[in-house]
DNA sequence: TTGTAGGCGTTATCAT
DNA sequence: ATGATAACGCCTACAA
């Protein structure tokens, strides 16, 4: 009724082996295993792998539950956003996974909703008791630096996407917008085009002031002046892109080509040339950015840029799970004008 | 050297209060405190309230890896999908956190490589390691009973959504793709069509065979017999949906409509009469089916299917954390035709 | 209706 | 270098 009990207690089948059947069975103890487990640097080498050839044998895993608790963090990695856009959540999501692939990381997705009042309560909850390991934070929510400080604040360690130098490289990776758009705007200067459009993002996102600024620093560099007329707002989505044609083909002299600041907005301008009859891009040329499935399956289909959203996903996470080699990561990524039929020269 | 030891210890500071703080200020058990936590029956109302009160004025929430280790099964729902379609993965992620917000339930992704000879032993591990409390399952991989049956057996819950009686209802959430796209066609043998194509999903895709048998019964119904050079078939892609058209289309009587089992071969559809200079829908009709962003958004906008994605990832998901409630939420969903511009009556 | 003792599977502390 | 013992925070079984 003592010792005896517990040593003479049967692994129960059907039940995964414990560091106790491990320790058991190699003849050490619990704490040994544990060391064998953390690749401990204070082991006999000989110990070491008479326990790893029962840890073979046994097909042992450690209970990551279990783990959670005595370390008291769990080995999730949580993706934050506020939905930007279908296609770019899920290549994320594909790039994370490839980085946790065959750890013991899964990744647990966190939607949330920007404009609510509780959003921070409620993601600090979530942190909190999920006792995240790290987090990822999607544009635009990235741009948000009390979120950023609130993982610090809780030990959760965190990388921000985003458009600019939000942060340090640690907690950073970054498209280089500005740039590609200013590329983007050259091509069509290239081309002949005098009498560009642009259709902004949102007001307050930082990806729609570098994309903005990269028009406005291409139009510079040829010598042309921002024109008010050739200007409008969206919010990055369809419809938005829809009314801002509608406002820039309006005019006499209107544009002969539209920089979109997303795709989506270049399908609605898109849709508004067709209702003019404009044709695209004899008359009027477009080039969108993100390079979402829409851009490619669209007539025509669309010149727009590329981001490798997969890549700085899969960097993102190897600097949360992998925080000793976090600096060597990459940290700015650069992105790709896929030139496609929406862009033709001007006319003259 | 005793009880004292333990009574003594104060709670650290910047730690969060225990089911023993919890059970200390309220002058009861720890047990007592996981009964009220657990809502038993068997509590005094008195002792249940006076409890609640010290919860609720400490604001202890219980850790759920504690939990997770004494339950042996963790309060994550598992999202398990092979999908080309970011729309619809997105969609039924929203359904699913509708389902679980405010719960303790948290949402795990884990697409998968279908063509993987590992899958199901990555499968197996994934759901042993993280002891999932429930999975969700989207076609196609729904569509295996091995996949269903090792759910089954590693004692996971599950629900599989499909278009298809896969499966008995407690385990199901359905599409009634076959009737969907019946009355599709039927709308275009309603304007007049005769020659209706068809582009069929991937063989051995039970969503595709659905779609491809709610095409004959329309046929059938209206007195007309399948041709065979009106029907092709894709993989639900773009490009497969693009060969298709150009099969049906290269012929001296081509169809004056198409049904393509998705939008994205729809997309394709259409790309195709562009490039052959046919008028949609004056001189073509096409119908898709998802109604994902890419259907409202090109031109003309697509007549489409539309099946309400995230209220049956809603559903499925309170099937899994709600057993008791589960047959109560609905397994059968009715899809919408959305009548776009891409359908015109056929010419004479 | 409530409490006690012990277990879930791991890691930390502090000996040896 | 290794081990005994006590956490980690909760739940189950069995008493009372």
């Amino acid at each position: 009724m003592v010792g005896g009990k517990v040593g003479a207690r049967v692994k129960r089948r059907n039940s995964k082996p414990t560091i106790n059947d491990v320790a058991r069975l190699a003849g050490v103890s619990k704490k040994t295993v544990s060391r064998v487990i953390n690749r401990s640097a204070l082991l006999n080498e000989a110990t070491r792998e008479k326990v790893e050839a029962v840890i073979a044998d046994l097909g042992y895993v450690p209970n990551p539950q279990a783990r959670a608790l005595a370390l008291r963090r769990n080995f999730l990695i949580g993706l934050i956003h506020d939905n930007p856009n279908a296609q770019m959540v899920l290549g994320v999501q594909e790039g994370i996974l490839e980085a946790i692939r065959d750890s013991e990381f899964a990744l647990v997705v966190r939607p949330v909703d920007r404009k609510s009042p509780r959003m921070m309560e409620d993601l600090r909850q979530f942190i909190e008791r999920q006792r995240l390991y790290g987090v990822l934070i999607l544009p635009p929510l990235s741009e948000s630096d009390d979120l950023a400080k609130l993982c610090a604040d809780l030990g959760c360690n965190f990388v921000r996407m985003g458009s600019a130098r939000l942060d340090e490289p640690a907690h950073l990776v970054e498209s280089n917008d500005r740039q590609a758009v200013a590329e983007a705007v050259s091509y069509l200067i290239n081309q002949g085009h005098r009498r560009i459009g642009f259709v902004a993002g949102p007001e307050g996102f930082r990806s729609a002031m570098e994309r903005e600024a990269g028009y406005r620093e291409a139009l510079a560099a040829a010598g042309l002046s921002p024109v008010e007329a050739l200007m409008a707002r969206g919010n990055y989505t369809f419809d938005s892109g829809y009314a801002a044609a509608n406002q820039l083909l309006q005019h006499a002299e209107a544009p002969s080509a539209i920089f979109a600041s997303n795709d989506e907005m270049a399908a609605g301008v898109l849709h508004v040339a067709r209702e003019r009859g404009i044709a695209v891009p004899e008359q009027l040329s477009i080039i969108g950015f993100d390079d979402t499935a829409i851009a490619a399956h669209i007539w025509p289909p669309l010149t727009t840029v590329r981001w490798p959203i997969r890549s700085m996903a899969r960097a993102a996470a190897l600097k949360l799970v992998q925080p000793e080699t976090a600096a060597q990561q990459p940290s700015v990524f650069l992105s790709d004008l896929i030139r496609r039929a929406s862009v033709a020269p001007a006319r003259r």
